[in-house]
DNA sequence: CACACGTGGGT
DNA sequence: TACCCAAGTGT
């Protein structure tokens, strides 16, 4: 084995992390939900969704059981909708292809949807014992640092080769403490800024350590910068409730709840009354937002209007009206929630 | 291959 | 503040 993998393992026993939510469980359901929330977005963030989502959907055929629409409701906020989707749909493909059981070969686990490479070593070394390398941020920074690999490590020729090197570094036992040590080195010890290289299980080896150029790398990404959008919100209001309209699967906020939405205030109540056949008159101005995403900025003007008629004939599948605590409840994007709970806290709210 | 896809925390 | 980037995958 080599001196990387025993140091790491050792190091993992002693100092790692062994006690969050998914951790101490070889049930490969756990280990998958907790892998899948975990993509793109720290542990913090993860930990009070998480145990929702298991207390709600226990097991594979709970979750395959259950309507997209409530899957969404547990993810609400917590972003990458699509991966909310994939999971609800793997599930199902798990119920109706492989008799409920979650597949444990490793090119099988990879055809479920939202399941690449690194999550499907991921799922198959914590919950199978299997010798595959995950390759995630953690230890992305952590190899381009040790071996000193220059070049922004998503890019497909540095990315290919962190993945020979990952696999050349597999032990051929231990692979739970190894995976997960991997992880716990890099969230804890080698983090982006302000690296404990002192504490370091494999500071004796560590090239960029060496040539003191730890803060260098690993290389950054290359930034453009991001386009700005605007919308208008329209907010109808009939008596204590609020039309939310379902949003098309694909896209931002895919399959989510949100309000119909103008080109621009002008064109608010002129849309109302065209798309939904309801006279509508101003109502109290809300204050605008800002939401800013990885890849692009949208100002958000919410304009609501009091309906003082209704035609009838909105589109029921794609339409409801809730009052705005059921509102807050329902699978929303964020700046939604945040539009609702300022709503709730002044005279709109009733 | 480059880009879409969310949100919140850290600096 | 503005920017970086997190237990990546799909197209």
């Amino acid at each position: 084995m080599s001196d990387f993998a025993n140091r790491l393992i050792a190091w993992q026993k002693i100092h790692g992390r062994h006690d969050l939510p998914w951790q101490n469980t070889v049930d490969p359901y756990a280990i998958w939900v907790s892998e899948i929330m975990l993509q793109q977005t720290q542990v913090a963030a993860v930990i009070g969704y998480y145990s929702k989502f298991m207390q709600r959907f226990p097991n594979i055929a709970s979750l395959a059981n259950a309507t997209q629409d409530e899957v969404l409701q547990h993810w609400s906020g917590l972003g990458y909708y699509s991966r909310a989707r994939n999971l609800h749909n793997a599930a199902v493909t798990i119920m109706d292809e492989h008799k409920g059981q979650f597949p444990q070969d490793f090119e099988m686990i990879q055809t479920l949807s939202g399941i690449g490479r690194s999550t499907a070593a991921a799922i198959a070394s914590f919950a199978f014992n299997q010798v595959q390398t995950i390759l995630d941020g953690n230890v992305k920074r952590v190899l381009a640092r040790h071996f000193l690999v220059e070049g922004w490590p998503s890019s497909p020729k540095v990315e290919k080769e962190l993945w020979l090197l990952a696999e050349k570094l597999l032990p051929e036992q231990g692979m739970v403490a190894y995976t997960q040590g991997l992880m716990d080195l890099g969230a804890t010890l080698c983090t982006r800024s302000k690296p404990k290289c002192s504490n370091c299980p494999l500071n004796g080896s560590c090239k960029a350590l060496q040539a003191q150029r730890v803060h260098e790398l690993p290389t950054p990404k290359p930034r453009k910068s991001i386009p700005e959008k605007h919308t208008t919100m329209l907010i109808l209001r009939r008596g204590d409730e609020i039309l939310l309209e379902k949003r098309p699967s694909t896209g931002i906020w895919g399959g989510l709840w949100s309000f119909p939405e103008a080109e621009n205030s002008q064109d608010a109540e002129a849309i109302a009354l065209k798309k939904f056949g309801v006279t509508a008159e101003n109502d109290i101005t809300l204050p605008n937002l800002t939401h800013v995403f990885t890849h692009f900025k949208l100002h958000i003007c919410p304009q609501t209007l009091q309906v003082v008629k209704l035609n009838p004939q909105v589109n029921q599948a794609a339409h409801m009206w809730l009052n705005i605590e059921d509102a807050i409840g329902a699978a929303i994007p964020t700046p939604i929630r945040k539009i609702l709970l300022s709503m709730q806290k002044t005279s709109l709210g009733y």
